[in-house]
Formats: structure tokens, sequence, C-alpha cells
DNA sequence: ACTTTACATTTGCACATACAAATATAATCT
DNA sequence: AGATTATATTTGTATGTGCAAATGTAAAGT
């Protein structure tokens, strides 16, 4: 998919989410690999770094609201890949051996995942427009 | 929302999806003034600009699946903006006195948005940024 | 202690988008 | 001409995400 040239083509609000879009469905493909879609494993390995870690928490670590993590989360305890317990107002989020066992094979789809980026682009380069992209993204402080 | 430091947020499949919704936020907020979301209100300035155009050029042009873009053109067609007019598998789209009337409106909101990107990284910087994105989704070739 | 306020999480609802299948038409091949 | 293939569009279905409201709990103010 080859993108033309227009006036709104150079707008940011395209080229931000033609690149989402994009770098999604590339993603996709190589999550695959553990029959997960990438918004679930990238939680799951955040859980299994974090364990206990919050709803909260996952909602900022990961840019989402944590409504959307409640979505994420109640997928992901229904593969039996995570556990959460309430107490109070707190619940904590856990990962289950299943999940564990899972670990070595979603850390090489992190490593083929930046291999077919940084192929397209250079490795100092796509890595550097990647810090560019999490600047702006900063910058955009809501 | 500050991105806080962690292995994963320096992955391209975060920034990328981090920064489309931030923008897309901002652009949401925008478009309000002319009560269109922006897909809408960037494809009928598509319509508006060339008129005729059929769903397959919208689609390579706004970077969307064809369905995608007939679900874009029927709430459009609803809210009496544009018009699709069918001959055998050709259809073309065309806008209304409506949506002509709204382009001067549809303009300001370009520019207010651009003016609230470039105001967060500069001018330069930020063109520089848009076009590096728009080049990298580029090579990206889907 | 009771009320109010603040916080954490979940639910209800809505929307954008994608993929795959269905439909409809045109073009090509024999 | 009739059958096959290619193209354009739409529909059915599913997913991810967000916002606003609802819920449940803790903290603070009186």
């Amino acid at each position: 998919m080859q993108i033309k040239e227009s006036k709104y083509s150079q707008c940011l609000y395209f080229t931000s989410a033609a690149l989402a879009r994009k770098v999604e469905k590339i993603a996709i493909d190589v999550w695959k690999e553990v029959d997960l879609p990438p918004s679930h494993a990238y939680l799951l390995m955040v859980v299994l770094e974090q364990p206990g870690i919050q709803p909260s928490g996952l909602a900022s670590e990961l840019h989402l609201q944590p409504s959307t993590i409640t979505r994420l989360v109640e997928k992901l305890e229904l593969k039996k890949l995570l556990v959460r317990t309430t107490e109070g107002k707190i619940t904590n989020i856990y990962p289950t051996p299943k999940a564990k066992e899972l670990l070595p094979r979603m850390k090489q789809c992190v490593q083929k995942f930046y291999k077919i980026y940084s192929s397209l682009l250079g490795k100092e380069e796509s890595s550097r427009l990647v810090s560019d992209i999490a600047g702006f993204a900063d910058k955009i402080d809501i």
C-alpha cells in the first residue's frame, strides 16, 4: 500500500494513524506465534515483570484507559494466563504458571518484531525515530 | 498522561499506537467545531477536492480499507454531506451543497490542528517528524 | 459516627476499523 | 457466446478502544 501524495497525507493525523495501523499489522503477524494479539502479549509481559501490578499501573504503563485494561485482563484471565485478586478497592494481577512458560516465546516475538522494523530503516535510524515519536507523544501531555 | 520508563514503552508498537491515540484525541477536539470526527472530516475534504472520486480512490488516499470507506461514506450520506451514484460496478461520490458550505470551517480546523501540534515541537521539528513518520510508514509497504 | 469527597475498577454503550465472504459487474479467454 | 477470471463495493462479524456512568471502597471533614 503506497502512500499517495496529497495535501492531507502530510498531516500528522494521517501519518500517525497510518503508521500505527501498519505497525500493528506487523505485530499481529509476529504474535500469532503465541496466539495472542500484541496488546494482550505486552500486557502479559508487564504483569510477568511486575507481578501484583494493579490495573491503574497497567493503564499508565501501557498508555491505555483503565476500562480497556479491564477488558484485556478479562480475556487473559479466560485464557488462564493471569488471575486477579481483589481486596477492598485494590485489585492485583498475577501471572499463572502457564504465562510463565510462555515468556521465552514471547521474548522471541519481541526480538523478531524489532528485527523486522529495524531492517526497514536501519538500526540507528529506526531507534532514533522511535525515540522521537516517544518524545513527541510525551509532549502531548493529556 | 506521562509516559513511564519501561522496556516496552520504547517499542515501536507502543510509541506509534500511543502517538496515534493522543493525536486523535486532539483532532477529535478540534473537529467538534464542525460536529464531525476527524476521519469523516478528512474524507469529506478529499471528496470536496475530487468530486466523483470512487471508494477505492478514497481507500488509497486515506490508507483505509474499502470496507471502512463504505461505512464512513454511509454516515456522511445520512448527514446529507455527500451522495453516491452507482453505475455498473463503479460508484462515484459527490459532495452536497451543505458540504461545500462547511468547507471554510473545516479548513480552519485543519489550521487549528496544525497550530496545536506544531506549537508543541516547533514548526521545523514537527514537520520533519511528520515526514519521517510518513516515510517510515511508506517503507512498511504492505 | 455520619456525610462528603476522592479513588479504583468495572459496565454499558458507541464507534472505528479490519478481515473474510458475499454480491455485482466488467473483461478476457476459448 | 458462454465460462472464467478480475475488479469494485458492500455486508457480516469480530476486535480494540474510549467516554461516561455505575459501583464499591477508603479517606477526610464535621
